[in-house]
DNA sequence: GAATTAGTTTCGATATGCGTTAAATATTGC
DNA sequence: GCAATATTTAACGCATATCGAAACTAATTC
């Protein structure tokens, strides 16, 4: 059922792909330019490009000017799954808040 | 800074540990019910619910009428820290959207 | 107070993940 | 064509995570 999200919550749960997603979350950026905020080896940030790819996270694409050139960029559903089921957790607690509430309202009575 | 979202983070990328978190969004449960549920043994079990308390995800108690029972509940904050950093994500993927939905209306004429 | 129950901790084995170095692929520039 | 550039893949070592089994703690029951 949600072995997407498994998927998703593994790969964002290295750091240095966690702020991966962050820097790619402003603008989509090349290979080279991630490797070098992050501080990492080109080998080491490739592996996690891999694997923020192969979760769905990310997609890659060639530039027309340089077929060099890797450019990765963010892709909306696996947040957007995450976060529904967050919202579902998060209905849960308005849920048990508002049944507090009205139970303390109640009572004040 | 974000230290806490990493160990939000990884605390959730075990399948056993997400599925638990699911469990527990329903209502606070024993440990040896979570055990049963999941099919694991106590021991993984315990030590499951360890690294999500340690991650700040649930809290133990000892109910009174059993003070060798232990009852896990979660604790919201750190669902909401994650909830709050996917929705930066989200607000950036509407400026996207807008921007792009824009430019095509624009180039429609 | 002996046996049972609920749960955790320890230990040893296996597996998985990450980083580094070195080599490989593909493309560009001269 | 040859050197340089951008990035990935391969091979290896190290650290960490997970599991099962056994031992341990603490509370309950009879």
């Amino acid at each position: 059922m949600s072995e997407a999200l498994d998927r998703t919550l593994a790969a964002l749960a290295d750091p240095h792909r966690r702020r991966t997603v962050d820097l790619l979350r402003e603008r989509p950026r090349r290979a080279g330019e991630l490797a070098e905020a992050l501080g990492l080896s080109p080998p080491a940030m490739s592996r996690h490009l891999r694997a923020l790819r192969q979760s769905g996270l990310v997609e890659e694409s060639h530039p027309e000017f340089d077929a060099r050139v890797r450019v990765y960029r963010l892709r909306p559903e696996p947040m957007a799954r995450l976060k529904a089921w967050l919202d579902v957790a998060e209905d849960h607690w308005v849920d048990q808040l508002s049944a507090l509430k009205a139970h303390v309202e109640v009572k004040a009575r």
